[in-house]
DNA sequence: GATGAATGAGTATTCATTCAT
DNA sequence: AATGAATGAATACTCATTCAT
């Protein structure tokens, strides 16, 4: 593989499981079997490697959002998005993990701050147009709950409850809604 | 004031301004105008200030969950939390973003996790126990989904969405669950 | 000794000998005797330990030449700083070559450039003082003639030539200056 | 042009504007517009690159050293010298800078040594030659401090004082050398 | 000749912690 | 209780040089 995409895959582990804070470069080039210089010859500093590696998730979710789903209903393609939510949040923890991170710390929310809000206005208006469909009303407020409880299941299932039902409340959100 | 108390208020302050890992106690001894000495001296070490912290804060939460609520209805009792869960937001933005974030942070979760664990398992028990009254049978969902939803928009409030509308959630949120 | 003197002392050596980009302060802090992080709790940074020995030397040239001359004639007072040069210039050879050093290397010319401007402005106040009493009419040039000569023989002998012959060199400029 | 002189000149400019050891060959090679390997490819080191550049600049002092002055009488040559050198000094200020700069730092000195040795002393050689003319028994110290001079100005000018009296200066030593 | 990936030693700086006073 | 000097480990970053292509 590219060393260059080796290092990004490292360091995404490595930070997740770490935090960025937390995650010296000098483990990053260990662990990825690299010279602790051919981190700076591919990205200028540590933050620049962490803007690259948030940049590759939010390619990744424009990717998924962007899915043709012009066949679907608006409920079944709420139905879709909560199916892929849930089997990421327990197939690539860390990565959601790192992601709550960065937007919650405030140096690295600082260094972000262009990319998390070109990120989450794409994640709004993705919502907010499927919401549209189903009350055009409500769709902001409705969009931003729908999303704040992603979030918030996240959290909960990640950093908090050892115990948390994730199956049920799976099963709850999806008949709440795209059950209606 | 108490010099140790004067401590507590200093890092709480900054540790939520900056984050835990980006403050370093030089910064807090300098902000409350004592040697760097002293905080070793009351502390043991800048992790047992940050347990001192998370204590405090739990236990706010817990006397706010204990006042007498003997006369108030279950939805009554809800619509009062998240009343003072949304004035205490807007008004305590930094002292939430520093729960959320030592709960994402790998390091300060487990530095703090006997402390979370404990903390979150009041705050469950306190929710069930409301959410017991309206609908036995469910819960234990419903109070993990309320938790999660308040957890999730404090987190697009304070990290994402600049201009989350707070108001509108809000009146939402309690028309749901207070007004049925 | 009080360390941080001893750090002053051993640094304006080293700088010295070996140039101040050239001398790592792990190698200060060892010559020393004294750790790592001391170097950095009294001066913040390897340039502030820079402009510190900068400012020492100014502080002595200063002293030299506000002792009372009061009694002395202009060419005896010349005679009497020619005199202080060439045996400083033989002594304390280092401390030359540092001051040098710093004034030509653009990068510290820039980190010190206020406090040359300080040191050269009353050097050359004080030597035209001399030469007021002198050539009022010429003191300005003949003042920037007299430095400009100096710093040129220093130069001569410090850097460029292994035979500068210092003595003939001083005899001549002593009868130029001292005795007309 | 020829890669490697591009390469010598855009050395030299950044060498004499940064001093030699604050010049990446990173930046030379930005700067030059060509790889960082063919630095390598041509000169073996940074350090031969500088005595490449040293050399060039030895090599057009002694072409202009060695030009025909058979007809002028020895006053005339040190007239057309002055002239020539004050004219350099300002159009030619950084060349002046660097060289300054790498004999007077103990690292690029102990480089270059055998280069400096062997430029100065065709400088005094040359000098001599024409005080020789003048007074031959002090034709060694006249030239000595006819070199002493000319450096001391060069630093008064470069380094030290902004409103360095060029003009009047230069007019009054080629009064004194070049009118008696 | 020419490129650029890759290396690894070197270095200033940060910072929690210790300890004598 | 309070100070601040002192320590030393940790760490991001710089940079000359090497080398395969």
């Amino acid at each position: 593989m590219d060393k260059r995409e080796q290092l990004i895959a490292t360091a995404t582990r490595l930070f997740s499981e770490r935090g960025f804070e937390n995650t010296p470069l000098s483990l990053v080039s260990e662990t990825a079997n690299v010279s602790k210089g051919l981190i700076s010859h591919h990205f200028n500093s540590k933050n620049e490697l962490l803007r690259e590696i948030f940049k590759k998730t939010t390619q990744l979710i424009v990717e998924i959002n962007t899915m043709d789903k012009a066949n679907l209903s608006p409920r079944e393609t709420l139905k879709e998005l909560l199916e892929s939510f849930f089997s990421q949040l327990e197939s690539d923890k860390l990565s959601f993990q790192l992601n709550l991170n960065v937007m919650v710390q405030p140096s690295t929310r600082e260094l972000l701050s262009d990319l998390i809000k070109e990120r989450s206005s794409f994640i709004l208006e993705a919502t907010k147009t499927i919401f549209d469909e189903i009350d055009g009303k409500n769709s902001l407020v409705m969009s931003h709950m729908f999303i704040a409880e992603l979030d918030g299941i996240a959290i909960s299932y990640l950093g908090i409850y050892d115990d948390f039902p994730l199956k049920q409340i799976k099963a709850h959100i999806i008949k709440k809604y795209a059950e209606q």
